[in-house]
DNA sequence: TATTGTTATACTCTATAACTATA
DNA sequence: TATAGTTATAGAGTATAACAATA
């Protein structure tokens, strides 16, 4: 099977230093997943950053705007315009904190859950062929080291 | 030693869906590499995407800016952009292809294989400590399976 | 006709500072 | 004093279309 002229062009850098390079590999590896995800959600008008809030406002945490911020590694104020937008679709709600008024809880609503199945769906299956060349225990392995990269120190 | 405020906040969503979705800790780990890469090499005047191309111009592959664009994921244009700034700076010179005068090859000068070479340590120092986690036979494992996916189908 | 490099432009993302209301 | 959320804004990054030169 001949090859493209670009992925001929692509494997004469591959024999370059970066190309062993664990960061260059982690964005190039990003980039292509993020892509494919936010193909994905696209349909059902979400994008990764906002699939990623509302699945964690899915799930038990109840997380504050600034926890949000935090695990995603997001700007507070960038937390503001993606809550915005969700509860501007009847998404997620924010809920008062009752042990701290300064503070939004961020909840999915049953749209919002409903969504966030469907959508999953979506980018699950996109992942699924972003890793198609990976088999199942190389897949926990990697799940497992990139664990450990994106929690430091614990 | 107790945790930080930030920590357990982010600890409670750890247990949420997200934690386990490989596309959610590639783009975390990669974040967290890429700001302590970018930290790293600012002391010499480059960002991640400059050095990536200075150091494939110091290759042997002598790639088109096209070949560039195609290997680091980046709009044709972004790529002229990062030329210009390290041509200005006498870092790489676009020299014409003889087999096509539509193309510039970019090719590194003494000064940029100079800087490349010092920024390199400070790159890999970055790197070091971002992977200080991990085993060494570890990292091997990671970086055979980020290169599957960062160079799909071989 | 198609491709390389380039310019221009608009759009998104990111980072910063300042403000309010609470703690 | 410090923190959560918000607003405004500027800077960086991204994507698109159009063009000249060349294939």
């Amino acid at each position: 099977m001949p090859k493209s002229a670009d992925a001929v062009a692509t494997s004469v850098l591959r024999a370059s230093a970066l190309a062993d390079d664990v960061s260059f590999l982690l964005a190039r590896a990003n980039a292509i997943a993020l892509a494919a995800g936010n193909a994905a959600l696209a349909e059902h008008g979400l994008k990764a950053r906002s699939y990623s809030v509302l699945v964690l406002a899915c799930g038990e945490a109840r997380p504050s705007q600034r926890d949000l911020a935090e695990f995603l590694r997001l700007d507070p104020s960038q937390v503001v315009s993606l809550v915005d937008e969700l509860q501007s679709r009847g998404l997620v709600e924010r809920q008062p904190d009752p042990a701290d008024r300064r503070a939004n809880v961020v909840v999915a609503t049953d749209a919002g859950r409903r969504l966030a199945a469907t959508a999953g769906e979506a980018a699950r299956g996109a992942e699924e062929r972003v890793h198609a060349d990976l088999a199942s225990d190389d897949r926990e392995t990697l799940t497992r080291l990139l664990r450990t990269l994106a929690f430091p120190s614990d």
